[in-house]
DNA sequence: CACAATAGGGATAAATTTCTCCCTATCTGA
DNA sequence: TCAGATAGGGAGAAATTTATCCCTATTGTG
């Protein structure tokens, strides 16, 4: 696994969020595990962007920052789910603020996110 | 400057927010400015850990993105601000949310931050 | 038997972000 | 004149994150 070589800045709150959160696909996977979905392939299923690798990876830092536990049944096929902690469960509405205000403003952040690839990618 | 090559992968709206928050100093840098601290050279002095480069670049992004508008006045030495546009002031509540659940939380979050580095780092 | 689903990890490459070093310019003050 | 403050950027290295490819194992199904 990568070792981290620079010590993370923790000056303030901002920053501690930022060092659990700060992962490209933490927030969604929060999200849909709150939403009921435990399973690292049902969680997939919801985020086909995520290659199982890095699901993985992010599934296991969360489980580090104590946000989700990971319980394993003894079955065959394997069966893990993944749940919300009690800590974890304080963040959601956190998550919640921050996906609102992105459904708010879902049009002008398209338009200002997609700017810079105007140029690049005329056939769209 | 480096081009992305990669499209953003823009399904709700959390991943929206995360392409214009997706940087490590802005959260912060959008905070101060909030507080009154508009000048490149006030910013980095509320955050020393940023080089001046990296701030010119999320500043700069953070333009694109319309978040802040950046004023130059025609002095000598240069005087320029940034101010929140009315676009970013809509974001003001969203960080105050999440730099509230780290301050909240800021003991827990330091542990389980720190966990990773205290076999490494004995000396703290 | 071959194949899909389940969960997970190693090795390595690629993409992206951040950092470091150095340079331009102008004015003020010691 | 020299240092420091102001704002900003190029080049390249380093750090970090994410992606790709391939492997282990077991059970059930066609």
């Amino acid at each position: 696994m990568y070792e981290r070589k620079i010590l993370p800045y923790l000056n303030c709150g901002l920053d501690l969020v930022g060092e659990v959160l700060y992962g490209k696909w933490k927030l969604r996977i929060l999200w849909f595990i709150n939403e009921g979905h435990k399973r690292p392939s049902e969680i997939q299923r919801k985020i086909p962007d995520v290659s199982r690798r890095v699901l993985n990876i992010q599934l296991k830092e969360l489980e580090e920052h104590e946000l989700v536990c990971r319980t394993i049944y003894p079955v065959m096929p394997p069966k893990v789910e993944y749940n919300l902690t009690d800590f974890g469960r304080t963040l959601i509405p956190v998550i919640q603020t921050i996906g609102l205000w992105g459904d708010e403003h879902e049009e002008r952040l398209r338009h200002v996110i997609m700017k810079q690839f105007r140029e690049v990618v005329s056939s769209l």
